[in-house]
DNA sequence: CCAATTCTTCGGTCTGGCCCGAAGCATCCC
DNA sequence: GGGATGCTTCGGGCCAGACCGAAGAATTGG
């Protein structure tokens, strides 16, 4: 297989709108059911499973079988960082389109904040790095994110403890993410993956309707506030 | 348009042999005709016309008009990145196809040095990477790249000047990016193509017959080894 | 063991889009 | 102007691959 059909390879894999909206679907990072991810996206339950095995096999996705059931998910945090990737070139390209897509209504729980593979992403996102960022915590350049010197202390005294063991594959503490809908960074790694489960676990934060979207709950509203500054969005 | 559809939308423009050959075909950042373009991917040139009609309108190229040409190339670094980024994911997906190609003897030239965009990869990439590695005068880390302090005094010194101009973009100054055939980081940003641009100017290099792949001319090997400690590939 | 559920495999249909031939502009050279 | 070259548009042929119905495997619960 020459250099060019690799290529075409992945970009036919991705370029299929039933497969799209099966990966956009699991972009939250959750495992789903075949079943479910042919509702998903539209089909019956036979076509969703040859669309399946060709992003599994092409290893765009890992299979757990457990049961009669099939769960799915993306096969790393790089497959996810590679769609998002995709899906903020495309947002750039059309500066037009982006604003008439920006300004729908449809996707205005989406822009105020959502999870991003495993971290946090939209106005929610992008403010918590920020107030990071502000206090000296997280930098971010040009070249890419860096947790502060110091900077691990002072999550701690959050409440945020980074996993104490450094994790053996390559994966970065803190990286910036180009936010397709605020068009700015936000913190992704392991510190962004650390943040969103210790908002959901804490109960600031919850799923909508089992979508991307999340809200912002009463004491989420709070401790929002008190730690990070971030007022209502 | 929804999001999906902006991620099936790219997959497809990338999807098809055709337009994968021709984007390609101008991964080494220099600007070609329709009929080149036609003739690298092996199709007439009506073909050709509307399959670059639509990766211009995506964005995915910019088209200048020159007489009776039309020169395309790519739109910027960050779609040669993305592109980049689709190649190295497909290579690390099947390990076993990717050795299968390593040893394949018609990229053995490619894997010995080409351009990378408008930087140097393969083997000769990485030396290069290594000794201003070893030298202290880069730094690799998971997060990203960095020029030390004193290793713009340190690159003059070589002979290899840096743009005084900032750059207005955002082009980060040195970038990591993985090689596909070494599995290994080497350097690209404004950095990456200082060197490549001197090394082209200085006759070190010089294309073979007009594609990515470069070969070290003999003036090249002694300054090569001189200055960076690189041995014969 | 039977029924229900989840998922896969097989055959057949159908359409999107890739491709080329022919013809039409645009540009350059003589 | 007339002819050559580069590129685009139009029309129709053709095929890969997406889709579904039906039937078959695998697993669980009763």
């Amino acid at each position: 297989m020459s250099t060019v059909n690799r290529l075409a390879e992945i970009g036919t894999l991705v370029g299929d709108p039933t497969r799209a909206a099966m990966l956009e679907a699991l972009m939250d990072g959750r495992a789903l059911t075949a079943s479910e991810l042919a509702r998903a996206a539209g089909v019956t339950a036979q076509t969703a499973s040859g669309h399946l095995s060709q992003l599994a096999t092409a290893g765009l996705l890992s299979v757990e079988k457990q049961g009669r059931h099939r769960y799915h998910r993306l096969a790393g945090s790089e497959v996810a960082r590679l769609l998002e990737s995709l899906m903020e070139w495309t947002a750039g390209a059309e500066p037009k389109m982006a604003r008439a897509i920006a300004t729908g209504p449809r996707n205005a729980a989406m822009r105020r904040a959502r999870t991003c593979y495993d971290h946090l992403a939209g106005q929610l996102g992008v403010a918590i790095s920020d107030a990071l960022i502000a206090r000296n915590i997280v930098i971010f350049s040009d070249e890419g994110g860096l947790l502060s010197p110091d900077g691990s202390d002072a999550l701690r005294e959050m409440g945020l403890r980074l996993p104490a063991t450094k994790l053996k594959g390559t994966r970065p503490l803190c990286r910036p993410c180009l936010d397709w809908s605020e068009r700015r960074p936000h913190i992704a790694g392991v510190l962004g993956a650390t943040i969103a489960s210790h908002a959901f676990d804490a109960g600031w934060i919850r799923r909508l309707d089992g979508s991307r979207a999340v809200t912002v709950t009463r004491t989420g509203e709070a401790e929002l506030k008190r730690l990070f500054g971030v007022g209502a969005l």
